[in-house]
DNA sequence: CATGGTTGTTTCAGTTAATGAAGTATTTCG
DNA sequence: CGAAATACTTCATTAACTGAAACAACCATG
């Protein structure tokens, strides 16, 4: 069906992207899928989600406000609310009046929190397993093309 | 950088990843950050949330069980259930007995539901632009090095 | 061929994540 | 000062997800 009309017409569609370029989308919808499960499955670890992780994450560099959280989760401050919630119940978060804005509340990482961080960012370094088959060569060439990827948009 | 020390003590420190895999690492999180951001709006887009979106798309190729979904989407099937329902309610998917074991019902998409996954496949075709700074040679060479990291584990 | 175990699906109860609309403080600024 | 803007919370609602229990249909095996 299509054939016939990709010999017709060869260069009418210029939008459509090549089997290259599909293939490696493709290839980094994987990448996205097995990065997202040993992301889980570290948190799940630590019996957190993956939303707590992340949040938890973000404080154990340091204390943010909760909009800038939400910002950064790309989400709703009142969202941000529960997951603080949770987490503060569970002794790895706590909230702390910001001395210069009465307004605001910092979340800040417990010492727990911290240390939770830490191993979390340690079981994930599982994920860097993958990166063991390619040869430095390799990682050097990876991390200019992902450079570039990222440059754009 | 990382070459000082990885003179000084070439095999003392087996597990640790060096400064050029953790960039590497960091560049991919950032690659899963960009992915799922443009599959999520690509999915708004078409008032589907992601999870329908992804349930959609797998069923856009071919009707599947629902146990199968459950197993594709690494989740319990009595989730699969819910988003099924909430997809047929809007006429873009169906359930069909299967002939041959009267146990199961195949999730099907109907021709509406198909049209929305080209659609949504469509608008997510933006998400290849990344790609389109790059050159035929670092394609190639991003392919291969996504492979071997995939071919591993 | 009966019956007991297994499989496929759904229902239900419960948790988390998420949004949006109010509501309460507090700050900022005209 | 007073009005508008900002920061956070609460509430109602929806979706995703899990695990347990229920039900039907399949399939062995004695």
């Amino acid at each position: 069906m299509g054939t016939l009309r990709s010999m017709v017409t060869p260069r009418t569609t210029p939008r459509r992207p090549d089997d290259l370029t599909l293939e490696v989308v493709d290839l980094i919808g994987s990448v996205v899928a097995r990065y997202h499960e040993e992301y889980e499955e570290a948190a799940a670890g630590h019996t957190l989600t993956g939303a707590q992780a992340r949040l938890l994450s973000l404080l154990s560099l340091e204390p943010l406000p909760m909009r800038k959280l939400a910002q950064r989760l790309k989400c709703e401050p009142s969202n941000v609310t529960g997951i603080v919630d949770r987490l503060e119940s569970r002794g790895l978060v706590e909230r702390r009046p910001d001395p210069a804005d009465r307004r605001v509340k910092l979340a800040a990482a417990t010492a727990e929190g911290r240390r939770v961080a830490r191993s979390l960012q340690d079981s994930l370094r599982f994920a860097r397993e993958p990166l063991a088959g390619l040869s430095e060569a390799e990682r050097l060439a990876l991390r200019d093309a992902l450079r570039r990827m990222l440059r754009e948009g």
